[in-house]
DNA sequence: CCGGATCCAGGACGATACTG
DNA sequence: CAGTATCGTCCTGGATCCGG
């Protein structure tokens, strides 16, 4: 998009823009709106086209197969079809999605650590500007 | 990139993974267009509004504003105004915003370890479809 | 049962002229 | 210098109908 990679080790120190580039990728292919959802839903084994619609609650189905769509797309997930009357189809997550999902745990400690003090700040903010 | 209004409350179904929400709210903070080129570029010490117009590349001046204020309200950055003419105003990373920072590594890391292969499977799934 | 196709509202974003 | 105001465009995502 804007920038370009290097290595991740000097980061914090390093040049403005030079990690961005991987950061925005994988936030890229994670941050769509219900992809994380599919992910979870997904992570602990084969899941039914139907079960995903109820089991991600409030997602259409049409964002439900866009998702889907672009989860395979990207070999996060493998769509098997039994070609059975009714069809079936079940989604199963692959090994590159679980690890993304074991990388997402620093990420949900900052959340944990620090979510008290967001929401202050927020609220602070929002008073003050009232 | 995603389009995301404020709006992301219990989308998963918690009996599977409470950890869902809180992820998303990782997510909804950072995954912004220009969120992390914001972040990095204010890694290293205050920054001024028209270094950033400069530094984070393509941006216009309207989204860094909105940017930099959702950065502001979350308590991730801090906005300095001197009263001097002409104006000077700084922006600081707090010690939560480079926590956060740091804890991008890991996906930064499963970013460059898959890349390649995410790259080969996007190329086989466009190339099937055709 | 598993979607694809279409229509439509609303939000994200860009460009830029203007201001204290 | 550091924004704000305004307009316009593009895209996301929900609703709905349809087909295999």
């Amino acid at each position: 998009m804007v920038q370009r990679n290097t290595d991740v080790s000097a980061q914090v120190h390093d040049s403005h823009d030079s990690a961005a580039c991987t950061v925005l990728e994988v936030l890229d292919r994670v941050s769509g709106k219900w992809t994380i959802g599919i992910l979870l839903a997904t992570a602990h084994g084969p899941v039914r086209f139907t079960e995903l619609e109820r089991t991600v609650q409030g997602i259409s189905r049409r964002m439900l197969t866009l998702t889907l769509r672009n989860l395979e797309r990207d070999g996060l997930l493998v769509r098997t079809v039994y070609p059975t009357v009714p069809p079936k189809v079940e989604y199963t997550a692959t090994e590159v999605a679980l690890e993304l999902y074991a990388s997402l745990a620093s990420l949900t400690s900052w959340a944990e650590r620090h979510r008290a003090t967001i929401a202050a700040a927020r609220d602070a903010y929002d008073r003050s500007m009232e």
